[in-house]
DNA sequence: TAGGATACCTACCCGTGAGTATGGTCGAGG
DNA sequence: CCTCGACCATACTCACGGGTAGGTATCCTA
């Protein structure tokens, strides 16, 4: 997912990449985090194909074509698997907030814009991890830590409907339920996608913000606005490409 | 939840309810029935707290201040008693799709109706056993069963988004994604909600359903709307330098 | 009041899976 | 060539928890 892992050897001399006789172990240091990567990654998609409970540290060797043992050499234990999972697919959507938070329109199209990248990573690989991680199953001090990000995301979320209401883009209503109602079905893509589903991600997102904008309520004239801009309609075709 | 279990010894008559030597007889089928439920809903109680796996037999045991094998005597194994919950909570869903079959008003009203006893039931204390029930953690017989349930439950509100959009009382969309949408923000509530919270689950399905009618986009006039395309753009190209 | 069913307990079995002790291999530095 | 450490496997330990064997007390029916 990122690679910030290849900085901890120096963070102190950032424009010296020449070769050294430290490169071989320069190397080894980026392999391992490669590696370590790769761990993870198969955790997540074991996670997500059986879930926590029912996937051992030794199914995810296995998937890796290699022992416990050597799993155990990568990560400290299967609690702190599930952690950088929920990190890994967490960090996605923070970035959401990040990018959108410039940008000079009105609230309700950032909200879109972090909505679709947060229906997205929940459709990801993480999205599992992301959604489903539960405190019970972890340290009281991660599941702090777990909460604390799952409500800066939440706050986030209520922070844009908030202002949206105020610069009138949002209809009036009440923050916290909506931002639930959102976030609430969102969440629930990690329960029924499956990659190998024709729909992606993106598609899915896509179509839940219309959903969301819109309202079941039809709109005031009638339904021929409804050709209002080209995501309506990929939708639209989406939907039939399905066969519904 | 079902009395259904107090009719086996008899069933070919009915009308002779009358005392008999086997009263007390029946009284203990019935105490039988009544503790039966008990263990159940003990079972749901500590499920919805601390989730299947990390709730032992001996947990839901004490909390009933008996032993292991006394529920046992209720119930045949921690799977069916998951199961048994499952369709305690499924079966007022059910209940509400009949309920609202008959009712002669628009499809919107009559989805709404359904929606609301959906959010109170998810909020209820089967509720997180209804829609957590992992296929996973069920034996293939029953996981096929709590799949046709919550497929017959998808494909009701799916319907009824049909007809909607047909009578004309719903805004015209994709009544798959649209159904998962719904389904989604309302399942999620059993994520969050816990009974001693302030909100009642009435309340809560009362303020979704507020949500998926109206949606985000202001009604009728009012909402400047701002520049629109030029900046979608640039959300999009965002998106993209994500990596996404 | 014997005989049997009901309801519940004590004490156990045993599979599973997280985590580890130990030792081998292999490539890089000396 | 020898050593050292990174990396990985074999082969364990051990706690937990689902499930059971077998016994006991109580109440019902005959």
């Amino acid at each position: 997912m990122n690679s910030r892992r290849t900085s901890p050897p120096a963070a102190g001399k950032p424009p010296v990449p020449v070769d050294s006789p430290w490169r071989a172990s320069r190397e080894r240091l980026r392999d391992r985090a490669v590696k370590r990567e790769a761990v993870i990654r198969a955790a997540a998609r074991e996670f997500n194909r059986k879930g926590y409970h029912n996937t051992s540290l030794d199914d995810i060797a296995a998937r890796l074509e290699v022992t416990k043992p050597t799993v155990y050499y990568y990560v400290t234990s299967k609690e702190q698997l599930l952690f950088q999972c929920f990190v890994a697919g967490v960090e996605q959507i923070r970035a959401a907030f990040r990018d959108v938070r410039h940008l000079e329109v009105p609230a309700r199209e950032r909200l879109n814009a972090v909505l679709r990248h947060y229906g997205q990573a929940v459709a990801s690989e993480f999205g599992w991890c992301m959604v489903r991680a539960e405190d019970q199953d972890l340290s009281p001090a991660m599941s702090r830590h777990v909460k604390a990000l799952k409500s800066e995301i939440d706050h986030g979320i209520r922070r844009l409907i908030r202002e949206g209401v105020q610069d009138g883009s949002i209809q009036p209503c009440d923050p916290k339920m909506t931002a639930f109602a959102l976030a609430g079905a969102l969440n629930w893509i990690a329960h029924w996608y499956r990659e190998d589903q024709s729909l992606t991600g993106a598609q899915i997102a896509e179509a839940f913000v219309a959903v969301f904008e819109g309202g079941l309520r039809p709109r005031a004239g009638a339904a021929p606005l409804a050709a209002r801009r080209g995501t309506r309609r990929r939708v639209r075709r989406a939907a039939q490409a399905l066969g519904r």
